[in-house]
DNA sequence: CACTTGACCTGTCCGC
DNA sequence: TGCGGACAGGTCAAGT
C-alpha cells in the first residue's frame, strides 16, 4: 500500500516512539522512497531507498492508520460517536496479526486502512492525542502511527543494520514458516525446561509472535495447563502445541482478514477475534469442548485463561 | 546461566 | 461523585 510512495515531511512530537537523530532523519527519510514492507517477528520493516529502514513496533495498545484523500470531518464525528457507544464490546487484538482492513466508510471521500490495535483512532479524526509519528507522502497520502501508551516506536536505522539489533539477532522462528516444524520447536522449547510452558512460548527467543492471547489458546487447544513445567512435558505433548500454535495463528490471520473489513459497523466493532477464541476473555463462561466454566489465574505474570478440567493443574 | 519480577505508559474499570 | 489501586501486555533491565 505505501511501497512506492515519497516521504515528503515526518511530524513526531515524542522522543520515546520516535527515538531519531534529526541529521538523519532528514538525509535518509525525507524525500526517500518506500521499496518494500517486510515483518520480522513483531516488527515492521519499511525499507527505503536510501538504504535506510524504518523500524515499527506498535507493542500492545499501537496502530498504523493509511489515510489517502481528505478527512471528512463531519463523517468522522459521527463515526466517534458510535464507535463510543461499542467502545465496551470492543477488544484488543494480538498486534502483529497486522490484519489490514478496508474500512466502509459509506458517502465519505476518505479512504482508510487499519492495522494492529483497534480504537477509536482508525475512525476518528487524525491526528488525534495518540498520534506520536504521522509520514506525509508526496501524493499527499499519510500513514499515522498511534499509540496510547508510548510503549511502542518508531526507529530509523540504515538496511544494514537491522539484523544487529539486538532482538533481531536473537529472535526466534517464525511458526508459519516451513523450518519450523515440531523437532525445531521441541529443541528449542526444551531449553527453557525448568519454567512454566506458557513462560516458555511467550519468550521470543524461543519461537517469535506468540503472545498473551496465543498462548491461552494454543495451550488449551492443546489441552497443557500453562503452568505446566516445560520439563515436565511429555515429546508429544509439545509435538501437539508446536501444532495448535501453528493452527491458532493460521486461523486468527484467516478470521481477521474475513470479517474485519466490517469494522466500523457496530457489529464489527466487536472484533473478528471473539468469534474464535476459545478461552481468551472467556472467564465465567463454558468451555467450548466440555462446557466446564473457564478461569482466569495468573501464570508468568499475565493474565491466564485455562479450561480447569481440559487443563489439568500440576501438581505444585 | 536460568528464571522471575518490576518498570515502562496511559486509559479504564472497580470498589469504597 | 471522586479517588486510589489493579489491570491491560511486549520487551528489557535488574534482581534472585
Amino acid at each position: 500500500m505505501i511501497t512506492g510512495k515519497t516521504i515528503s515531511t515526518i511530524n513526531h512530537n515524542n522522543d520515546k516512539s520516535f527515538p531519531n537523530n534529526q541529521d538523519s532523519v532528514d538525509q535518509f527519510m525525507i524525500g526517500a522512497k518506500v521499496t518494500q514492507v517486510k515483518r520480522r517477528a513483531k516488527v515492521l520493516l519499511i525499507e527505503l531507498s536510501t538504504n535506510y529502514t524504518i523500524m515499527v513496533h506498535l507493542k500492545m495498545t499501537g496502530q498504523l492508520v493509511f489515510v489517502a484523500e481528505a478527512t471528512n470531518q463531519t463523517r468522522n464525528t459521527k463515526l466517534e460517536i458510535r464507535n463510543k457507544l461499542e467502545r465496551q464490546k470492543s477488544l484488543n487484538e494480538e498486534s502483529f496479526e497486522f490484519r489490514v482492513s478496508n474500512l466502509e466508510i459509506p458517502k465519505s471521500e476518505e479512504l482508510r486502512f487499519g492495522a494492529g490495535h483497534p480504537n477509536d483512532s482508525l475512525v476518528g479524526s487524525l491526528p488525534d492525542r495518540s498520534t506520536r509519528v504521522t509520514l506525509h507522502f508526496t501524493d499527499e497520502t499519510k500513514l499515522y502511527f498511534n499509540d496510547q501508551r508510548r510503549f511502542g516506536w518508531v526507529k530509523l536505522l540504515p538496511t544494514g543494520l537491522v539484523q544487529d539489533e539486538p532482538f533481531m539477532k536473537k529472535v526466534g522462528p517464525e511458526p508459519l514458516e516451513p523450518e519450523f516444524t515440531s523437532d525445531v520447536f521441541t529443541t528449542r522449547i526444551k531449553r527453557r525446561k525448568g519454567t512454566s510452558v506458557k513462560a516458555a512460548i511467550l519468550d521470543q527467543t524461543v519461537l517469535a509472535g506468540v503472545g498473551n492471547i496465543y498462548a491461552d489458546e494454543s495451550l488449551w487447544a492443546a489441552k497443557i495447563h500453562p503452568a505446566s513445567i516445560v520439563g515436565s512435558l511429555k515429546n508429544a505433548q509439545l509435538v501437539q502445541l508446536q501444532r495448535e500454535i501453528v493452527d491458532v495463528m493460521n486461523l486468527s490471520i484467516e478470521k481477521g482478514g474475513s470479517t474485519n473489513k466490517n469494522y466500523v459497523d457496530a457489529e464489527g466493532k466487536r472484533g473478528s477475534y471473539m468469534e474464535f477464541a476459545n478461552v481468551f476473555r472467556r472467564e465465567g463462561q463454558p468451555c467450548n469442548r466440555c462446557g466446564s466454566i473457564i478461569e482466569k489465574s495468573r501464570v508468568a505474570g499475565r493474565g491466564t485463561h485455562t479450561c480447569p478440567s481440559c487443563q489439568v493443574a500440576p501438581a505444585i
